[in-house]
DNA sequence: AATGAATGAGCTTTCATTCAT
DNA sequence: AATGAATGAAAGCTCATTCAT
């Protein structure tokens, strides 16, 4: 009789795995994350890894597939918000520190694979930023169209403000290093977010 | 007689080896990065290597110097010049542009460094943007005083202008992928930061 | 359930890895004794040897860490035997020369160490021949307090008993060579110490 | 018009060449002596030994040579001497401690080599020990026959004398580490010699 | 005759992956 | 379903040797 787990405890399982993987990718690096640890951190034997995942590499494709949708929402959430853009802005920056406060090696892991790894491993996370762009530079047209933002290529424009935050929300984690840098800072730079991208006030 | 090698000779074979590292690690990333390939590429034999670097960190480690102090020059000029704070980031922004441009590769292991290898090696990399970072706090500051920028954090600010014009630089690079990101955007993007950072004008 | 290896085989195998060094560095040295062959001699694979011990040095000194105690009991079991000095050094002698027939390897691994390889390595060697050497000189004492050997000193003469059961037990190995030097030999030279310190007769 | 060197400035850098790496290997051992050091300190370009030896193998070959040659040489002084036995082996542990506090590198190559280095390499120096031998043997004989020692297998007898002078010479250097063992100790060890060979007086 | 820059074979060690249990 | 002992490809690095000068 073979022994049968519920989906549940997979799903749980898995997690682990992947929660395991985040703490040490995001300290090592994919290349220096050992698999070997990982399954330690999570619990299990190191053989158990390859019944969840085909290789090494999934796990990673899979954490940054996990870490994309979770990012994607938090845009999708502030989109549908009715709020101006002005608070949409504000609201999309303390989303993102709050994920970074909250789950700091998911952002560091994002970002780190953004400009390290492989470019096919990464696929998942770049299908989720498109993603991610795609809905900005759509709310953003609409923005343009009523006159509440600047005129300026909207993908473009995307792509910058999700970057910009991303930073912004990693740098007091990156810079705790700089004694000049305050945790506060950082919600002070999501205005200039802003007043970059504000329609030029008629005169 | 001795068989030596002169030093202008030394200098341009340590920076062939330099080139070739900087083109596979921007596309393998540091760790990926092998030894015998970047050999191959200079048109060397492996052991050569090390009669210019001691291990293959030291070569990361000098590669990012050298693109640091790059960088670092570049900042230099654009503050020594005699131009208003806009048509400085303006002047930076193609700086850096060009510079991406030029040596895509150097710009690529600078930002994979900042975020991905382990921190001893990155350690010349941090000297030099904390030499930058100072140099533009300070540039900023002065602006502040003379009321030509509005007055924020300068330390955090300049790391802010530094990561965001590194990343325009890149833009085109990195998401040739994307179809509707014009290389011209990046100018336009410029304009951004200025904005950001104007002062906000007497009503 | 999980593939757990039994702590009698775990000790096998580390034994089979341990004989298999023996073999090969008594016959290249250390230096030239290669990881890689061991492994084969001892039916295993490269990484194998990694799992038993952390490296080729811990290799070395592992083997000659039970080389030594293994001499050490030889030495130990002589002493506590009810007999003449006499018939001491001839049991000592045997001891020697039956280790050198039945782990040739083993004995020639020690000497070796003793003269040629660094000081670190051969630490637990030098540890196990201090024991050895300073039970025997505690024995020697009594000997001489009791009348039955000639008074020398203790510890450079039980170094020397040591050194000369050594050599003369690999006499007719190294020199197989030789055609004049006869097994027996041995035995006969045995004799040779004992005449040596034995004490001399009243006239 | 080739540049030649005197025979005699050939000679003294060939030997200068030998101290040195007399002085590497005696410290290191065959296998981590480093060809470009040893050239560094005999004071020559690295190539430049090529000049006078094939290999780093003949260099050891060579050294190993010399210093059988002069063991010899001092075996051949000692038999040469109109001496009781006794006093030969007076004189011969005198010699042999002479050379082991002027020469100790030689010394300790010849005892290394003789335990550790690959056969082949040992060659020479086993040629001289055989020699060294038989003529040491040859004189033990003539001795037994006039009845001044006691008659044992000579060759073995011979093998086993000279490996106690080796051993007796290196022992103040080696056991330096060891306190209770005094530099004068060897000379009086060096009479268990004679007591062991001494003809047995008639009663 | 002398040099030292260049080479690449060969070494130890790591670690993702497999598979008997 | 789960394990962890075993593996071997692949990596960085050393150093005896060559050879253009």
């Amino acid at each position: 009789m073979p022994r049968t787990i519920s989906d549940d405890d997979r799903a749980r399982k898995r997690q682990s795995i992947l929660d395991a993987a985040a703490y040490e990718i995001a300290r090592l690096g994919y290349e220096r994350a050992n698999i070997n640890t990982i399954a330690e951190r999570a619990g299990i034997g190191r053989g158990t890894i390859y019944l969840y995942f085909t290789s090494k590499e999934e796990v990673l494709s899979a954490l940054l597939d996990a870490i994309g949708r979770q990012i994607d929402d938090m845009v999708t959430s502030a989109l549908t918000a009715e709020l101006s853009w002005s608070d949409r802005l504000v609201s999309l920056a303390r989303s993102f520190a709050a994920f970074a406060r909250d789950h700091e090696d998911f952002l560091r892991v994002h970002v780190s694979a953004l400009h390290g790894v492989n470019r096919e491993v990464g696929a998942p996370m770049v299908s989720w930023l498109n993603c991610s762009t795609a809905r900005l530079a759509e709310g953003l047209t609409e923005g343009m169209v009523r006159g509440e933002i600047r005129r300026l290529p909207p993908v473009t424009l995307a792509l910058y403000i999700l970057g910009s935050l991303e930073s912004l929300a990693l740098l007091p984690h990156v810079l705790a290093i700089h004694p000049d840098v305050a945790p506060d800072d950082v919600s002070i730079l999501a205005s200039l977010l802003w007043r970059g991208i504000a329609p030029i006030p008629a005169t």
